[in-house]
DNA sequence: GTCTATAGCATGATAGAC
DNA sequence: GTCTATCATGCTATAGAC
């Protein structure tokens, strides 16, 4: 709120004592105005608009079609044609803002990778038992796989378009997603809080599939009515478990 | 192996008595000779090819270097001219065994839904017991997935490319799959094996997504060399484990 | 800052020779 | 049954008026 950069995320104020989805929206700024202007933090060097006010608002109206279009058709399968009829802005237009289409796709992994980062490192910072740490990464992670759902649906489905530095960036990241569980494991084994005789590794990447669920099959979650804080429940409950966990 | 028309698997003999590959290899052939001859038999109406022998060969070759192209690039950014320049079949005459692009697409779907549905009938017309029947799902789809590796990724990934019809019938698989592990465990809770407090849906779910990951992540299980028969171990332990099994 | 018009090229598909 | 040649269309991207 003092020195931060408008592309730094605020920390996380009373979180995760309160794992609420309410608390979490309080706490990092990943919708409405602070997201377009963090796209357009990443992105602006591509553009050739510089005034902000008119820029972000037009930003969000491509952003947006672009995940209407290629999260039902995929990415290459959408023209720019396409794009410039759903957004009502020209192909001449367009260009002013996008650069071209994969530096469209290229801003899309950088701005999610980006957030993963910024609220993770803020979460790792705090000192928190293996317990609450473990429970904050979960409901974290899910609540941002909610929030931004089609950014990341999209950074999964169309990852092998990008180009091959931004794949191993994200793939990466993922890596590291799964030695971050894997240290939590690790830790609360240690204090003796968790108890487990198999693979910590495959553990920590069934984890990972299991929170990537909810972006990926939302189609499922929806038909049977399952919300994300119950959704987070299961998969919170289910971790403690495996790790035989005893609440009390 | 008497009235059964080349279109149908091979009945599991032997199967799941032993859960090794080799035996699931030996019980379902869905490798080499007598997959290609299901592509054709699935396929062959959009072809103008009708002699079967050169025929097969060339299809193996289309198909190989489909998944070859499509699984790094993406189907919809692969040309056929990449696919002609790929298999060393000129524009005219792969046209005679795809018919378009979209029916090759379209056929690697229906072989992978047909397969499943084959080696998944048969099992469940087996009568096992709930610990039995678990344990021959769980091995049988992960064989498959290995096994039949390409097809299972290109499915997945290009989902959305496919015609309404078939879109839909990925996903009733998928729930018809979910919904058969779910009646598993609710025949193991009944007879008093398996012991379940919560939702045996998003149970289910997590084990469907937890099997996929086979295909999905393919990359991290090689990086971390796992073997399919590992993965398929701790699959089923962890599930024993959330269900309660108590071994003996 | 937004538009129209168009360049330049790649694509899916087919016709017809052999 | 396989090839070459070609068609019609759609694509990304840009130039230049306003």
């Amino acid at each position: 709120m003092d020195s931060a950069g408008a592309n730094t995320l605020s920390p996380a104020q009373g979180w995760p004592i309160d794992t609420s989805m309410e608390a979490f929206r309080a706490a990092w700024e990943l919708e409405g105005e602070p997201l377009w202007q963090r796209v357009f933090d990443v992105h602006h060097e591509r553009m050739q608009i510089k005034n902000g006010k008119t820029a972000v608002k037009n930003l969000q109206k491509i952003f947006d079609c672009t995940f209407r279009l290629a999260n039902s058709q995929g990415f290459h399968s959408m023209s720019l044609r396409d794009l410039s009829r759903e957004t009502g802005i020209s192909m001449g237009g367009l260009y002013a803002y996008i650069g071209s289409k994969s530096d469209l796709a290229s801003a899309i992994e950088s701005v999610v990778r980006s957030t993963i980062d910024d609220v993770l490192s803020d979460i790792n910072a705090q000192q928190l038992s293996p317990y609450q740490h473990l429970k904050a990464v979960i409901y974290a992670d899910l609540y941002m796989n909610h929030i931004m759902h089609p950014w990341y649906y999209f950074c999964f489905i169309e990852a092998k378009g990008l180009d091959k530095e931004q794949r191993e960036a994200a793939m990466n990241m993922e890596l590291q997603f799964d030695q971050g569980l894997h240290d939590i494991f690790s830790k609360g084994i240690e204090a003796g809080v968790f108890r487990y005789e198999g693979n910590l590794a495959l553990l920590a990447a069934s984890t990972t599939a299991m929170l990537q669920q909810w972006y990926l099959k939302r189609w499922k979650f929806l038909q049977r009515g399952v919300t994300v804080t119950e959704y987070a429940d299961f998969a919170f409950n289910q971790l403690l478990n495996n790790l035989s966990y005893q609440s009390k």
